[in-house]
DNA sequence: AATATATATCGTTAACTTTCGATATGCAAC
DNA sequence: GTTGCATATCGAAAGTTAACGATATATATT
């Protein structure tokens, strides 16, 4: 992990909005009951979009700056979009951290 | 540790400036041993100036956001003030993290 | 093909952050 | 008490980020 990249992923943490989205996504069972499709491929992208109460487009751009730093990944099925969190990256960023800070 | 007072120390920790600083002051014997000062007290702040390259009420400001966030210290002693990493904050932050993400 | 739904992208505005130089404050030395 | 040095604070300019509504794209349904 380059040093560019610890810094898109710090700056990624440094919004609340996006912490809670990450943390949502921890336990989709509990935070995403309600999701009609199998929550097997992620959360769907409208439903965090509910959830957090800003705008559609403003949470597109919130996952945008997620995914770019690595946090998450999403997966296309049909119209919509499912994201799910990358453990191995966030344990690797945890990692640096402990070990950089 | 609030969830206000983690926003105040990731958004701290987002600004690559403060990082290097809180990096410099893990090894001051390393990276501040040109100090004429003692080091027991920590680095002084026209020292660390210095060192980034930056203006002095610059690093004035980013010195204050990492002490407002609690990862640093100032001990003023004449007209100097030296500054250090308060470690039990530091292991806290990444323990809390370690949780929380 | 037309319509509907999910999501991304665009353009704008508002808010926040970083930087600087200038000034203020506090201490020391003369 | 005036001068000099170290640091903090102030005010302005520039850069970055967050939010929104509107629009574009892609898929699904009729």
């Amino acid at each position: 992990m380059s040093s560019a990249e610890l810094d898109d992923m710090i700056k990624a943490l440094s919004h609340p909005v996006r912490r809670e989205i990450l943390n949502w996504l921890k336990q989709p069972e509990v935070y995403f009951a309600d999701q009609e499709h199998s929550l097997s491929f992620g959360v769907c992208a409208g439903k965090i979009d509910q959830k957090t109460g800003l705008s559609q487009s403003t949470v597109s751009a919130h996952l945008a700056t997620l995914q770019r730093a690595g946090f998450i990944s999403s997966k296309k099925v049909g119209q919509w979009n499912f994201f799910s969190r990358n453990e191995e990256v966030i344990q690797q960023f945890l990692a640096r951290l402990n070990d950089q800070l």
